[in-house]
DNA sequence: TCAAAAGTGTTTTCTTTACACCCATGG
DNA sequence: CCATGGGTGTAAAGAAAACACTTTTGA
């Protein structure tokens, strides 16, 4: 399926009906958190990036599939948000005014504007990884502050808001930041993650006392130079510790 | 649909396509957690209350029409659970094998033995006003307890498995009981729901502290009499500040 | 040399845990 | 009258929060 005319007449075999999936991609650059959407064509809307599963596909690898297609991204943190299924969520109209756009005729298309059920599900990626990639159906695909985000189709902001609703729960109970920063960070970097992730002011002390007494990071010799002022240290993720602790699970709340 | 061929014969039409729901229902009674199975036909497997999400209808709303039409309760507490989607997990002979023992034939049952991806809910109900019903596909319905859960279709153990992770987790950050326990209950009891859930006893006089800290319940004047020993104080949920522990969340693991 | 950011430790407060005694009831 | 379960409080340990000074660096 290279193109949007391939995609309309053999999507309707191809996949499975009436399912469609959607994600929410949360990267991190500058002290920003940041969402990646997609802008639509024939009108001023933006989208979370989604797509369809194959009939025989799993619905988690689909999501994975969608993922890596549009970050190019292999080994990604994604996760199930949540079942979108209110009946009236699809918008029949936009999708037949763009079919009708586009030439299609005589119900080749008409798949697509039955009533769709979104699997939502969110994901961390690192910023600097990410080799965006724009398919048929927009126009750009971009990086969007989480502060200023466009008007969205159907029930995407719902969608939306869900995930960063969740983020913000599971940042208590798991380790966040391997999938989100760079291989290599300092302690104020993580901490600006999560202050950008929980949207307010941490103390310096006591972030630092916490996340080394987890010890998911290691310390290395190495300190980030060039920046005004004293040289900060360098961490990386110990990377089995990580793995276990999303598995266990750590407490205590910020 | 009052019969199985009815069902049959309308359900490709009715129902959206290849999905499925599938209710994990707790109850609690005699100091012991108790799932609602279903025995199905033709074998010795059990499986996990189900059904299909009818084309016009919410898929949340589909859920509880299920659990509504199986247990006769109207206000459920009931959560999405987790999407099961792996192409693999339906069990095509089987449903095949039943089709032909009811004596479908030309595929008209064709729609059951696609692949179905689920939605997998959890609930939680009060044992006591729960009205069991069976339906044409099963033969039997009733609690089972935890400790003794037979064979189960499909993935079915999985979504059992995945649900009790998901309460044993929940209980750390959200009110349970009053969904599980009848209207007057005793502090004894409220914390043998606990032990059950949690697997593991736990202190008696934290436990109250705790409890009576959160604010949740009040305590009547009235007192369980009947039992030998000392008659325990009977205690309702304040249903507001419930409510809004619901939406905010507790704090502190047990 | 100084402003701004980064490193480090201690005190206080709160939360959680552990634990023991008295009371009421039915058998 | 006594065995059993239910009610209550307190002391100790551990976790979280508050807080100040020193070091480094580039401008």
């Amino acid at each position: 399926m290279e193109n949007f005319k391939e995609f309309i007449i053999e999507g309707r075999d191809a996949f499975v009906p009436c399912l469609s999936l959607d994600c929410v991609i949360f990267g991190f650059h500058s002290g920003q958190l940041k969402i990646l959407l997609l802008k639509m064509r024939y009108d001023e809307l933006w989208a979370l990036p989604g797509g369809f599963v194959y009939k025989d596909e799993d619905v988690d690898a689909a999501a994975a599939r969608i993922l890596r297609e549009r970050t190019g991204i292999k080994d990604i943190f994604l996760q199930q948000l949540h079942v979108f299924g209110d009946p009236n969520r699809s918008d029949s109209k936009r999708n037949k005014n763009i079919l009708e756009k586009d030439g299609f005729e005589n119900g080749q298309g008409d798949w697509l504007t039955e009533r769709f059920i979104t699997v939502g599900y969110y994901a961390l990626v690192d910023f600097s990884k990410v080799e965006l990639a724009i398919d048929y159906s927009s126009e750009i695909c971009e990086w969007q502050d989480l502060t200023s985000i466009p008007s969205l189709i159907m029930d995407h902001s719902c969608i939306l808001k869900t995930a960063l609703e969740r983020l913000r729960k599971e940042i208590n109970y798991q380790p966040i930041g391997l999938n989100l920063l760079p291989a290599k960070f300092t302690m104020p970097e993580l901490q600006s993650l999560y202050e950008a992730i929980l949207g307010k002011k941490l103390d310096r002390r006591n972030f630092q006392r916490r996340m080394l007494g987890y010890g998911l990071v290691n310390r290395l010799t190495e300190t980030r130079k060039g920046g005004a002022h004293k040289a900060p240290y360098l961490y990386t993720f110990n990377n089995e510790k990580y793995k276990q602790a999303l598995e266990e699970g750590l407490q205590g709340g910020w």
